[in-house]
DNA sequence: CTGAAAGCGCTTACAG
DNA sequence: CTGAAAGCGCTTACAG
């Protein structure tokens, strides 16, 4: 920053006075050709940069993003991860007048993802961060936001269609792939591999689609001698979890070596294979949840993939803050990197 | 930020000058012990929290910190990792007049590392980042660092009986067992494991020892049936790696079905596999380097560990950004997440 | 279309 | 020991 030039200097060697400088910086007009291409030929051949710093002092903008994600609650701590990535980087930025502004939604209930679009509009912020659960609703809501030229910012998935600024989320079809080598690592040749689904019914299911897709796909191109056998369970909304009995998929084929749960529910599989006794079944799943950790800890589950939320909450902030703050080019795509974890390394995971 | 209380306010509160109640914050004295009770009470009352971005912009101090790391090589090209996670680091630091001063030496040469030191010393930074690969110098060095307020964080590694202001680092011996968790997955019972470790003749191996430790330590503690077998190999600095052979110890040893490689030279055994056609050996080591890529891509490699290196030095910058501008708490020792690296994952793990 | 002035919140000499 | 003034680099009305 020292010895770096700024706008007085490049008023004086314009011939002009600091808050013209300004107003073609910031194309607001106002100002002849004449004097507009003397200022920019000077900008950029000096190099000039705006001093972050002092714009930000000067302005008295303040920056307010709207967050719209799934309320996590204690049978879904999922989303706590992501929520605590974002405002870790809220927390970062406060001394820019950067903040946000939350708006959890049910995500078995489309009502209330509604509702909150509607809220968020009441009162238009200068971004959005959004996991779009509801496609069409979603489809409707950046719209508006982009009708009023909001930029927003997809986490967890994206609809690949709208206009959104940068997207932060998991290569699911890779994921599944590489569940699949895993397994094909840990379970012995001619093994039984089930893939057990467990949905609730309304929940979104592109990525379990995916996963599973990427997990089969490795057992086809390879010359793999195991037999995958899909299950597919949509739970109602009423049931509990662990009502779903699985004696007649599980207990009564022989056989199976390895259980593969595309979401995050391989703890349920966990309780029944630890309550039925049956110890020589692989378990890989998903996502580092609290059920999930005991379950490894115990050796129940083998691997857990991840795709780092914290991370995916912590980066859209930032995308957010050097587009509107900094003014900086995001990327538009970002898929988070594929961890694996095991009992020995998820300890590490917890922070960002 | 709106709403937050300044210093202007505090003064007016006070009855004093804005000047008098900057004295007293940055504790400067020729201030009367009352006035100051005065100021603090009404800071602590209203939870005043300085504007660093006003404070940054006010003082024209800018800060240059000591980066002391080994030079990446073609051979040992690791070192680029963390080099890049500091420069990233800087440059998102540039509005705050932040800057680093690199340092490069040698890791087999300890006449080259005395003499970083010297060109820091001459010019003493406001802040350090020290790699220490020779014991005794860094010692010294970073007493005299301690001498001259100089706050310095460790990377890599650490000098435990320092009074360094935050390590960022890896857990070898955690790191060893994880691998050998991974290798008990994919080896039969009854196998035969190598530990190869290939050392050049100066290099710190204190970390390796650990992994070892780690790696034993597993097939220690469980009912395992492995057998585990050590050959270490010190090469004089003027040897190429690539002249090493292992016909004795692997060629010729039978039952040899997995390989580990506790620093980051697995790629020699894979050349060695490959070019002996030895192909029902399975592979885990150390660190993405480019030649280890290639082998993981070509499935030699079963898995690597890693432990982020750009990661490190990215939050090795920000712990004494933390420290010195925002005269934040910062974390002292930090162990960063282990990583398990698969042809299906690693591509995703050079950027930050 | 353009300039002069005041101000963002804090810091830095300088004067007393 | 304390205050008044100027300034960091940029932005914001306001006047013309």
């Amino acid at each position: 920053m020292k010895g770096k030039i700024t706008i007085k200097e490049i008023a004086t060697l314009a011939g002009v006075s600091a808050g013209t400088v300004d107003r073609v910086l910031h194309k607001r007009g106002e100002v002849s050709q004449e004097t507009m291409d003397k200022i920019m030929k000077i900008v950029h051949d000096l190099e000039y940069e705006p001093n972050v710093i002092a714009s930000s002092l000067a302005s008295k903008k303040s920056y307010s993003i709207a967050i719209l994600i799934p309320a996590f609650t204690k049978s879904n701590p999922y989303w706590f991860q992501p929520l605590e990535g974002i405002m870790k980087a809220e927390d970062e930025l406060a001394h820019f007048d950067f903040s946000a502004n939350y708006q959890f939604y049910d995500f078995t209930d489309e009502e209330s993802f509604k509702d909150k679009t509607a809220l968020i509009l009441d009162n238009p912020p200068d971004g959005l961060i959004v996991a779009p659960f509801f496609r069409q609703e979603t489809q409707h809501f950046v719209e508006e936001c982009e009708k009023l030229n909001i930029p927003f910012v997809f986490i967890d998935s994206r609809l690949k269609t709208t206009n959104y600024l940068s997207y932060f989320g998991q290569d699911s079809f890779n994921g599944g792939y590489l569940s699949a080598k895993l397994m094909n690592y840990i379970v012995p040749e001619h093994a039984k591999i089930l893939v057990v689904s467990i949905a609730k019914t309304l929940e979104n299911t592109n990525h379990i689609k995916q996963r599973i897709d990427g997990f089969k796909s490795f057992f086809d191109s390879d010359e793999n001698t195991q037999k995958i056998e899909l299950i597919h369970q949509t739970v109602p909304d009423a049931m509990k979890l662990q009502d779903i009995h699985f004696d007649q998929s599980i207990n009564l084929s022989n056989n199976i070596s390895g259980i593969f749960v595309p979401n995050t529910r391989a703890f349920i599989i966990a309780e029944y294979l630890e309550r039925k006794q049956i110890n020589n079944i692989r378990l890989i799943g998903y996502d580092l949840i609290r059920q999930n950790m005991a379950y490894l800890e115990k050796g129940r589950i083998d691997f857990l993939i991840c795709q780092k939320p914290h991370l995916q909450g912590y980066k859209a902030v930032v995308a957010l803050f050097n587009h509107l703050v900094l003014k900086k080019k995001v990327n538009k795509d970002n898929l988070m990197q594929l961890d694996i974890l095991t009992k020995e390394n998820y300890k590490y995971y917890t922070e960002i």
